[in-house]
RNA sequence: GCGGGUGUAGUCUAGUGGUUAGGACGGGGGCUUCCCAAGCCUCUGACCCGGGUUCGAAUCCCGGCACCCGCACCA
C-alpha cells in the first residue's frame, strides 16, 4: 500500500491543480508528469527563492543552453559510454552484471559488440553468474539518455544533466567574467534520463526540472566561508557515523573542498525557507563505489519524507574532469589564467637565427626557415627543420643561442569545479509534505505553504453576493492582482466553504468583503494558519499584503 | 525487467454475468445579513484501452497501458 500522507498528497494534487500524470487521455506515460496552475506556479516560486538565494546574492550569472546535445559532447563528458552498456541478470539470485566486463576475460575487446554478439560469446565460453553459478538472461540495453537525430541523421542525446551545457561555454563565461574565477554558473532547466522504472511520482521522473551550479575554482586558492561558516549541519560520513558540525568543522576534515560545505549550509537555509523542518534534513556522503565517474567527492542533501531519506540535491566535487574532457575532444582551451602577483622574470634559453648565413643560404625562403628555428628546441648536432616539404639539418652556426629574460604574467590551469545540483521536482514534493495539514477540529486539509512561495498570496470574498458587497470584492481583487499579487475572487457557495477551497492550495490570506466595509472601508484578513483575523482599511491592502509575503511584517504586527 | 496487488464521475467509493451503474464529497446555477466545507432547490459527471467468451461483460479470459508493494537498477 502506498502510504498514507503521499496517497493524501497524490489526492490533493490531482483534485486542486496541483500536478498530475501526463498523457492520461492516451492512458499515460511512465515517468511524466504535467505541472497546473497551483503548481507551476509553487515551481516558480521555489526557482525564485532559489534564484534570491544561490545565485543573485553570491552574483552569480545564469545561462540556458539547450535541452539536446551532439553525441561527440557526450562521448567526451563520458556519459555515452557509460549508458550503453548491455547488462545481463542472473535467473537464481537476480544481481545485475556488464556483459563486456564478464567477457573481459575472454575476448580482449568485448565493449562495442551488440546483444546478440555478446549473447553468443557469453554462451561460447559458458559465462555463468560470478555470484552463484546461476544462468545468465539475454544482454539487455541499459542507456540512461534519450537518443535522437537531429536532421539528416546526425545523432543527439537528451541531456542527462544541465551542467554539460555550462561546461562546453566555459571560454565564453570566462571571458563575460572578464577572465576572474570564482566563477559561478547557473542553470535552470529540463533533465531527461530513461529510467527503468520510474516510481513514487514526482521523486523519479524521466523529465525533470534541476536547477545547478558550476562553481569554476581555483584549487590553489583558499576559501571563505564568511558567516556560513557557524551554521550548524547534520551530516552522515561514508563511514556511516551522523554529527552535526558547523560548516567550519565540516571543511575542515574528511572534505575534498570547503565549497562543499558552504553549499551545505546555504542548501540548509534554502529548504528551511521553504518550510522544510531542519530536523529532517541532512548530507550524506557518498561511498567511494557511488560516485558518479565525474566525481570525486559528493554529498547527498537528503529529506526524511515519508517514504525515508530521500534524496533531493547533491553537491560534487567535480574535480578538472569536465573540461579536461571537453579540452581534449574539442581541442579547445579550457584553462584560466592563474595571475601572478608580480609578474615573474624567467631566464629562458632562445634560438637567435644568424640571417647574414641564412640568408646566403636560403635566399628568399631565409624568413621561413628563421620562423621555424625559432620555434625549436636546439640539440647539439643542430635543429631540424621541415620546408617544402624537406627536412634538413641547420648547423649551429647559423644561429646563436641566447639567455633571454622574459616576464610571464601567470601561469595557465584547468579550473576545478563544485557543483550543486537541485532536483526541483523533488523539493517541490518535499514541500508539500511538509506543508499538508489536517485541522484537528474539522480534519480540513490545507497547505501551509510559507507566504512567499504560495501560488496564490490572497482570495478575496463577498460575504453575500448583494447589496454591493461583490463588486467592492471583485474591486479589490483587480487592484491586487494589478499590483502583481497573485489573487482571485470566489463567491461561490457559503464563506466558510470559501475559506476552505483556499486553505487546500495553500492562500495564506483571505479578504472577506462584508456590510461593514459598506460604512467604513475595512475589510476583514483572515490569516490561514491561525483563521485569525484583522481588519484592514482597503486602501491599506496592497501594501500590508506585500509585506506578509515578503517576510518583512508577520500577521501578529497588523 | 521479475513477483504480487490494483484500475468505476474532478476526488473517495458501492456494485462478482442480467432494468436506466448506486452513494458521498466536489463543481455549476439559484434561495437564505452566510465569517470558517451550514441548510434547501436544481443541474453536472464514471466502468483505463483493445481483443475474446457469452443472447448479454464494470464483472470472466487474453493482451496493452498506468499505478501500488517487494526485488533488482538508479551516471
Amino acid at each position: 500500500m502506498m502510504n498514507d500522507l503521499r496517497t493524501k498528497i497524490m489526492e490533493i494534487a490531482k483534485r486542486r491543480g496541483i500536478f498530475w500524470k501526463a498523457y492520461e487521455i492516451y492512458g499515460g506515460l511512465a515517468g511524466f508528469y504535467d505541472y497546473g496552475p497551483v503548481g507551476s506556479a509553487l515551481k516558480n516560486n521555489i526557482l525564485n527563492l532559489w534564484r534570491e538565494i544561490f545565485v543573485i546574492s553570491d552574483s552569480l550569472i545564469e545561462i540556458d543552453s539547450p535541452n539536446l546535445g551532439p553525441e561527440i559532447m557526450y562521448i567526451a563528458s563520458g556519459h555515452a559510454d557509460k549508458f550503453t552498456d548491455y547488462m545481463v541478470k542472473c535467473q537464481k539470485c537476480g544481481h545485475a552484471f556488464r556483459a563486456d566486463e564478464l567477457l573481459k576475460d575472454h575476448i580482449p575487446d568485448a565493449e562495442g559488440l551488440d546483444a546478440d554478439r555478446l549473447w553468443k560469446e557469453l554462451q561460447a565460453h559458458q559465462i555463468k553468474c560470478p555470484d552463484c553459478g546461476g544462468d545468465l538472461t539475454y544482454p539487455e540495453r541499459f542507456h540512461l539518455m534519450f537518443p535522437t537525430t537531429v536532421g539528416l541523421g546526425k545523432k543527439a542525446f537528451l541531456r542527462p544533466e544541465t551542467a554539460q551545457g555550462i561546461f562546453v561555454n566555459f571560454p565564453i563565461l570566462y571571458r563575460l567574467n572578464r577572465e576572474k574565477l570564482p566563477l559561478g554558473v547557473a542553470q535552470v532547466g529540463k533533465g531527461f534520463r530513461n529510467e527503468i522504472s520510474p516510481r513514487q511520482g514526482l521523486l523519479r521522473l524521466r523529465e525533470f526540472n534541476m536547477a545547478e551550479i558550476e562553481l569554476f575554482i581555483d584549487p590553489e586558492e583558499n576559501f571563505e566561508l564568511d558567516s556560513f561558516g557557524e551554521v550548524k549541519i547534520p551530516i552522515k560520513t561514508r563511514d556511516g557515523s551522523e554529527s552535526v558540525l558547523t560548516a567550519e568543522e565540516i571543511a575542515k576534515r574528511g572534505i575534498a573542498r570547503p565549497e562543499i560545505a558552504y553549499y551545505m549550509a546555504k542548501t540548509l537555509k534554502f529548504l528551511k525557507t521553504l518550510g522544510i523542518p531542519e530536523n529532517k534534513i541532512r548530507f550524506r556522503q557518498h561511498h567511494h563505489n557511488e560516485l558518479a565517474h565525474y566525481s570525486q567527492d559528493t554529498w547527498d542533501c537528503e529529506i526524511n519524507l515519508s517514504l525515508g531519506w530521500t534524496e533531493v540535491i547533491g553537491i560534487s566535487y567535480r574535480g578538472d574532469y569536465d573540461l579536461k574532457r571537453h579540452m581534449d575532444f574539442s581541442a579547445r582551451d579550457m584553462t584560466a589564467i592563474r595571475r601572478f602577483k608580480e609578474p615573474k622574470k624567467i631566464k629562458v634559453k632562445k634560438v637567435r637565427p644568424r640571417m647574414e648565413i641564412l640568408g646566403p643560404m636560403f635566399k628568399s625562403k631565409a624568413k621561413k626557415v628563421a620562423e621555424l628555428l625559432e620555434k625549436k628546441e636546439p640539440s647539439p648536432a643542430g635543429i631540424e627543420v621541415e620546408l617544402d616539404r624537406k627536412r634538413m639539418l641547420i648547423t649551429p652556426e647559423a644561429y646563436d643561442i641566447v639567455d633571454e629574460e622574459i616576464t610571464v604574467g601567470g601561469e595557465r590551469f584547468i579550473p576545478h569545479v563544485i557543483e550543486p545540483s537541485f532536483g526541483i521536482d523533488r523539493i517541490l514534493y518535499a514541500v508539500l509534505e511538509f506543508a499538508y495539514y489536517e485541522r484537528p477540529e474539522t480534519g480540513y486539509k490545507v497547505l501551509r505553504f510559507p507566504p512567499k512561495i504560495a501560488p496564490i498570496k490572497a482570495a478575496v470574498f463577498p460575504l453575500m453576493t448583494k447589496d454591493g458587497l461583490d463588486g467592492i470584492a471583485r474591486d479589490i481583487k483587480v487592484k491586487i492582482c494589478g499590483n502583481g499579487i497573485p489573487c482571485y475572487y470566489d463567491d461561490s457557495g457559503s464563506i466558510g466553504r470559501r475559506y476552505a477551497r483556499a486553505d487546500e492550495i495553500g492562500v495564506p490570506f483571505c479578504i472577506t468583503v462584508d456590510y461593514q466595509t459598506r460604512e467604513d472601508n475595512t475589510v476583514t484578513l483572515r490569516e490561514r494558519d491561525s483563521a485569525q483575523q484583522k481588519r484592514i482599511p482597503i486602501s491599506a491592502l496592497t501594501s500590508v499584503l506585500k509585506s506578509l509575503v515578503e517576510g518583512t511584517k508577520s500577521f501578529d504586527d497588523l
